[in-house]
DNA sequence: GTAAACTAGTTTATAACATAAACCAAATTT
DNA sequence: AAATTTGGTTTATGTTATAAACTAGTTTAC
């Protein structure tokens, strides 16, 4: 009936980070803030779950004096994520009585 | 660029509720609970925060002398279900440079 | 040249959440 | 009448998400 869904990706800023990810392929830290409104603390932490699950790598390195995290997505995040929208779909695909919602 | 996820929906077991209730618009608690899989303790906790959100309505009455709980979606309810999955797609709809996942 | 402010993060503390286990009250079965 | 089952609720525990505090260094202003 409905599948279970992959707790590392349901998390609304982990969601965001891979859906990122899979866009452009590589981002840094800074842009991966920007863009998912994260405080750096919050970033940093759910950066390392997606590491730790293989979903992403991460690359530490210095541009112009500073350092620099590179986030990169992975041919199994890649799949995670598909997994993960198809698994969505049980839980969105409802059959209604009424139309939802739209009038009685 | 991501759409926040109302914190009440985004949670396995309650959207599979949600979803279940916007479907057959009242059921009971057992029918609830072999459809979604959830043990009772979790499903009473999770019903009792639909409810507290207003998401959907809780009658108790007794049935061949048995409680029984009945649960109703709300209007506000199916709304909130119909935004979330709006919300949702911002993280879905993706443009990928490659085309995610099959093949490279 | 040093104090103040800023960059780019990480670590830690706390509050919220999900879940299972234990429990309750009554009904049914043996 | 003891044991089991139904239909739940409450409580305890581990997991998460998050913000706040911190680290380490750089740049700017005085």
């Amino acid at each position: 009936m409905f599948k279970d869904l992959d707790p590392i990706l349901h998390s609304q800023l982990r969601l965001a980070i891979v859906s990122l990810l899979i866009s452009v392929k590589e981002a840094e830290f800074t842009f991966l803030k920007e863009k998912t409104n994260a405080t750096a603390g919050n970033l940093s932490v759910q950066i390392n779950k997606l590491k730790e699950a293989g979903y992403i790598e991460i690359v530490k390195q210095f541009k112009d004096n500073y350092p620099q995290t590179i986030c990169k997505i992975t041919r199994s995040g890649i799949l995670a994520f598909e997994n993960y929208v198809q698994s969505l779909h049980s839980y969105l695909q409802v059959t209604p009585i009424d139309k939802p919602g739209i009038k009685k």
